[in-house]
DNA sequence: GGCTAAATCACCCGAAAGAATGAGCGCCAA
DNA sequence: TTGGCGCTCATTCTTTCGGGTGATTTAGCC
């Protein structure tokens, strides 16, 4: 793909902003001239667009920050047989070849979630995350993610 | 504490803003007086609002999120010193409400195998296998195959 | 005999997963 | 500084899953 498209979609919400603003501007100045400039109204005029941008600022930082996630932990009783001691297995993990990002994504696949949700975990996009799936069944040498799991656990990749 | 005290601490963020958003246009209309408004100028203005406003969005929305609050369920092992062999939960068995075929399915789902292969495996169709799976991806209340593997090992429904 | 639950199978449709390929970027060691 | 590796993202296409609905058969039970 050429530089220039990947440069519009990279920056695409900055772009979409931009043009949404330039119309903006140009609506306003229209309706400028057809009703709000009557004498002295000069003040509800820039109230209006004070308000408008405070809310569109708004919206924007609710797309661009990523969440502020609080955490709270409740402890919960379960029952289990064994104390889950887990100890990865290292020299396992060696011979799959499975690098950091990729043992991160088998944990989450693990836990049954889904690639979407997995990418808004990690704040990478759907695409990375198939890639990094796909190399893990690949790695492990299985054709599913219910088998990568179930191998993982032989391996003691994963509790 | 009085009333009206109250209510100025719970709000003081939103009154500080009224008060800045007051004093801003009370600045600017004295800027346009002085400076600003020549001829023409009014592009300018408005665009300069526009980017304070929208700046002060973002703040405000920075200031204003409450942080979403995420549970973390911390499962602690309540240890039981049982062997290590796996015994079948009974009592989740009938919570679950899972038939006998239901189970077999979500073992072996649990093995890794796809549909397809479950079902060359039970000797019967495609279809069959989709409906069980259905159904156990329903009683355990999960969305995926993945989820149902993870929270039927919890329940001690399988090893 | 009628009722019920389980098991079987079918068809449709949308969503998710996976395979294949190409590519840009940052880092680090040779 | 170059080459490899890890991470990222995109596009296209095929396969698999999963939801919804409906139908038939069988076994057990009152």
């Amino acid at each position: 793909m050429h530089g220039l498209v990947r440069f519009l979609i990279r920056n695409k919400i900055a772009i979409l902003y931009g043009i949404s603003l330039a119309l903006l501007l140009f609506l306003l100045k229209w309706l400028e001239l057809r009703f709000l400039i009557v004498n002295h109204a000069i003040e509800i005029y820039v109230g209006a667009i004070a308000l408008l941008f405070t809310g569109l600022g708004i919206w924007l930082a609710q797309k661009l920050t990523r969440p502020k996630v609080e955490t709270v932990v409740v402890e919960k009783a379960v029952y289990q047989p064994t104390p889950p001691v887990f100890s990865l297995n290292e020299e396992a993990l060696d011979k799959t070849g499975l690098s950091k990002r990729e043992l991160e994504v088998l944990q989450l696949i693990a836990e049954g979630l889904s690639n979407q949700e997995i990418a808004a975990r990690l704040f990478v996009s759907l695409n990375t995350v198939k890639t990094h799936s796909s190399n893990v069944l690949e790695k492990l040498d299985v054709k599913r993610r219910t088998q990568a799991v179930e191998k993982a656990r032989r391996l003691r990749l994963i509790p």
